[in-house]
DNA sequence: CTGAAAGCGCTTACAG
DNA sequence: CTGAAAGCGCTTACAG
């Protein structure tokens, strides 16, 4: 019943010509071959219905033009999770990312990951050409990813030492900075931030600065701008709106540095019966799908995750292809986008 | 600078032995060696930092412990996007996938397919040892995409007439059939039903089942239930939610078979200054993560998504793995969580 | 322009 | 128990 595979042999013989001349032909190097052999072969190919083996080009070639995808493995409860299913944000990049990997000939390999020793693991014995790597990391991980010799591109990432790793990002401390200005040019001085991570996460180190620069360029006293912070999840948010309730009643406004936790935020408000925007005013980042369709609608900072995506593959596969003008980092655009969840300070 | 790639002949050569001792001793064939020789071939393992390449292996073995997770390409507004993107529920299911089959020894590739000869394609190319499909197709596809001879598993589908592949699914017509009944149960009579293409989804024809079902039990007469139908997304709630208000004012209570969906319906009743539940009792389908969340906390059909996964790798890779007692098919249980957004039915 | 041959790094009978 | 050799399906100098 199941059929034998077909080859090149297969091809070759059917075609009349040598397997060396089949892998010509269908390597497109034209220069090598009449039109009348590459007709030939390929008729052959379509009669025999021949799929070239990526397995054993990867091998013959050294490149497999396989991708890594990789995220951090968490664990909530003990129960082993993942980042994709924690937040959607990671899902978009990486629809971003396979989808044009794919429109450039290659294929994805997916991996949570718990130390860098998995990830280089991974990516030679699957001989990957290029990996993108998603999330926060403690400092030594990236020394070890590092060594890999293959090309990386970074998401969001701000140690990028080494001259040939590429990190696609945005200005967070920028977008942050705006998130802030909008909430004071609604008149509010008691400002807090819903953070996390603020030790080892310099993507949220970054927004935290531009939150308080935002607060000292108009002269606001930091001591009256409380910093909360919770983990990166809609529980974190739960808790953060906890907090606020209960520590700070004299907050009016709040930058959560995650649309994510900013949905907890909301729900912990509206079952304390206070008003968002009406109480509080509450601004996110991240600009999540879903951040349109809540109640009230987000206001947030957005960024374009999914072309974060796009262009990921896009430099990385650059780099794997050799191409000169691969810029060192891509930093894309921020803006906020005026919602529902901000108001004018009530007097 | 670039180290030269340690193989099993450099392994063999440091450790006085054979690349074929090195062979059987890294694969456990123990009763091929003497522990002095595992001892040595281990240590010059660990000594050379030696990994094995995948893909010399997976040529060889014609085995790549590699498994393929398909699922549709979508479109939105001419933009590609994946079902990943959008919803949620494919997240939650790969995370389950991506987990269990690294446990299990093996790796995993995604890719989003715009055709069953794309899922052919790549798992020949790619030597794959399995796959599992997502989402809903044409009938065609799975004629086509049943000549593969890998084992495959389906996840919510009703098309596997093939013997040899296992499908991971929900008693979808006993879960509408729960939500329908606790419709009714809070008295509900006039109840319509938010569905998405009962054309071609079997899983949506199985809940619209169970909504009739439980209906007709009752007595109801179905002319009083309207069939909303559109798009599974966000914005094929919003759409109900729209038609609901100016088509079905007598309607007090709706199903909606999927909770992505009901996240819209919930906005737009609310742009509308509807109440939820006071005016329209709201129950969804699926119990994403997110679901807790919502204001007001959506009343659903729960499924352990994260659960499909996980079993949809341990069968997956027991049918490679050729152990016996591989079921054809895995039923998850169903139930409703009654939260928020369900209520008695007015006088 | 075409083909024979070596090689990519493994595994697997087969002999010893 | 161990090793030499062939083979997995390609690619790539090299000769012709």
């Amino acid at each position: 019943m199941a059929m034998a595979k077909v080859t090149m042999r297969d091809v070759a013989k059917y075609a009349g010509v040598s397997v060396a001349t089949v892998s010509n032909v269908l390597n497109h190097n034209d220069h090598k071959t009449t039109e009348a052999t590459r007709n030939k072969v390929f008729s052959a190919v379509k009669k025999l219905n021949y799929r070239m083996d990526m397995t054993a080009r990867t091998l013959s070639k050294g490149k497999s033009n396989l991708i890594g995808i990789f995220m951090p493995q968490v664990y909530e409860n003990n129960i082993p999770g993942t980042i994709l299913k924690e937040n959607p944000y990671y899902s978009e990049i990486i629809s971003g990312i396979e989808y044009s990997a794919r429109m450039l000939g290659y294929d994805i390999l997916i991996a949570c990951i718990g130390s860098a020793e998995q990830a280089i693991e991974l990516t030679h014995k699957r001989m990957l050409d290029g990996i993108a790597i998603l999330g926060g990391y403690e400092e030594d991980f990236w020394d070890k990813v590092y060594t890999l010799e293959v090309p990386i591109v970074t998401i969001d990432s701000y140690d990028h030492e080494r001259k040939d790793v590429i990190n696609v990002g945005i200005d967070d401390e920028f977008g942050a900075y705006l998130a802030t200005k909008h909430l004071l040019s609604l008149g509010h001085t008691n400002i807090a931030i819903g953070a996390a991570m603020l030790d080892y996460s310099p993507v949220n180190q970054q927004r935290y600065k531009g939150f308080v620069s935002a607060l000292t360029q108009e002269g606001i006293d930091i001591k009256n701008c409380p910093v909360i912070e919770e983990e990166v999840s809609i529980k974190g948010g739960i808790n953060i709106g906890y907090r606020l309730i209960k520590d700070h009643k004299d907050v009016t406004a709040i930058f959560i540095v995650a649309d994510i936790m900013a949905y907890g935020v909301i729900k912990t408000l509206h079952q304390f019966g206070k008003n968002v925007p009406d109480d509080i005013s509450i601004i996110g980042f991240d600009d999540l799908s879903f951040s349109n369709y809540t109640i009230p609608a987000l206001t947030t900072v957005r960024q374009d995750i999914y072309t974060k995506g796009v262009e990921t593959s896009k430099l990385l596969i650059g780099c794997i292809e050799g191409n000169v003008e691969i810029p060192n980092s891509l930093v894309l655009p921020v803006s906020v986008v005026i919602r529902e969840t901000t108001k004018q300070r009530k007097k």
